[in-house]
DNA sequence: ATATAAAATTAGTCATGTCTAATTTCTATT
DNA sequence: AATAGAAATTAGACATGACTAATTTTATAT
């Protein structure tokens, strides 16, 4: 029952879609997010239904069977486990971790991820600020809530992020934004739902919509 | 100019069989090494050969050109550098480390062999013996002579391995030799060149001559 | 020198996982 | 209910890297 590099990352993509939306993926979807085509994603599919990792209902789109689900989990345990190794020991940054980690997860050990979490010492959130699921699987909530859904003029402190794409983590480098800055909501503008943001109490900036739904704070209480 | 999995192990193998043998590799020599038909392998030398990775002639065999040397050095670099992360800071043992290290040996990043260099510590030779490559490629000696070669009765010390097969490893396991044994060759048996060895100044064990020819030693200088 | 065995090569097949180009099936709107 | 547009599906092609089954070349022993 080896998983070839395609299926694990048909099964890790599900897994992520299905994650947010909470609903069954479309073919349309999963072939938008892994960059191939719709008639890939079906023979892709066949096959992992096949092999019963993925139940697949053609009105309702493709979701994992318990079986596939843990495969899926282990994999992304694997991923962040391993994006902790690379930053906090290999001192590998924030936007370089992801990629490297994306071939580290397809690296097959029965062992492997639980020596790595010891090592580590039990990390519970990887370096973006994602929960990293235990051994038995369980994925803490994850913490923290979007930047969009702040009130304005509260303070706030980083603890995640939701896109861990390099030209995003690039992005925030270059605003000096990383886990724990702090962030406030100076003004919200109604035309387009872009925000007025203060960072680290510097000098305000302006930014889209869609980077504050790629932003997970808390409040610090203020 | 990337490599694929299979381009890469054919690198590796070209090159660990030109260094044992120091000669050019037959076609025959690299199919049994990569339990391949002659078939593929001269399909597979074909396509390296255009990519002047290899120079292949059909008289005297396949070897590395300069650009195809560097990047078996590369994996053979980053092969015992993972082994060593896996043994020291993962705990591994000895005879599981080498399959992990074939799947990551394969991870691709301009820095990580660096990095895990400088994490480690920057060290000479793997958990098997066998010398780490340099960041510019260069290779020290092997340290330690074959067990074959060493004259009856005088001290000698375990550092390492010429086989890493697990199927070697799990068999020193149960002798408990490891790296620092003391080992004593007691008697060559001529009919087969078998011997006659005592281990850790215990008891007395019979191994043949291929055993002879998998251990690296030095002499304590009793 | 020649027969035989070993090694190398060629030709053609196959599985995997992509793709493009139709074609069919849904879905939403009028 | 008819229909346009979106989504899903099918059919067929292709690259990769294996394979088997001949066939040719090379080396070796008499």
């Amino acid at each position: 029952m080896t998983r070839t590099l395609s299926e694990e990352n048909y099964l890790k993509a599900i897994f992520h879609l299905s994650r947010n939306s909470k609903e069954k993926v479309s073919i349309t979807t999963l072939a938008a997010a892994l960059e191939n085509t719709a008639a890939s994603v079906i023979s892709m599919l066949k096959k992992l239904t096949a092999k019963e990792l993925v139940d697949y209902d053609k009105k309702k789109g493709a979701s994992l069977t318990t079986v596939g689900e843990k495969a899926a989990i282990d994999i992304v345990r694997k991923h962040r486990l391993w994006e902790v190794l690379l930053a906090e020991k290999l001192e590998f940054s924030w936007e370089e971790i992801h990629d490297i980690a994306e071939q580290l997860e397809h690296v097959h050990h029965p062992e492997l991820a639980d020596r790595l979490d010891k090592f580590l010492g039990f990390p519970q959130f990887d370096p973006h600020g994602h929960p990293i699921p235990d051994i038995k699987g369980n994925i803490s909530k994850i913490f923290g809530t979007l930047l969009s859904e702040s009130a304005v003029g509260v303070e706030l402190e980083v603890v995640g992020v939701k896109d861990s794409s390099s030209m995003f983590l690039n992005y925030l480098k270059k605003l000096d934004i990383k886990i724990g800055s702090k962030l406030k909501v100076e003004q919200i503008i109604d035309f387009d739902q872009s925000a007025v943001i203060k960072i680290n109490n510097g000098g305000d900036i302006s930014v889209s919509r869609k980077f504050l739904e790629s932003i997970l704070i808390t409040s610090t209480g203020n």
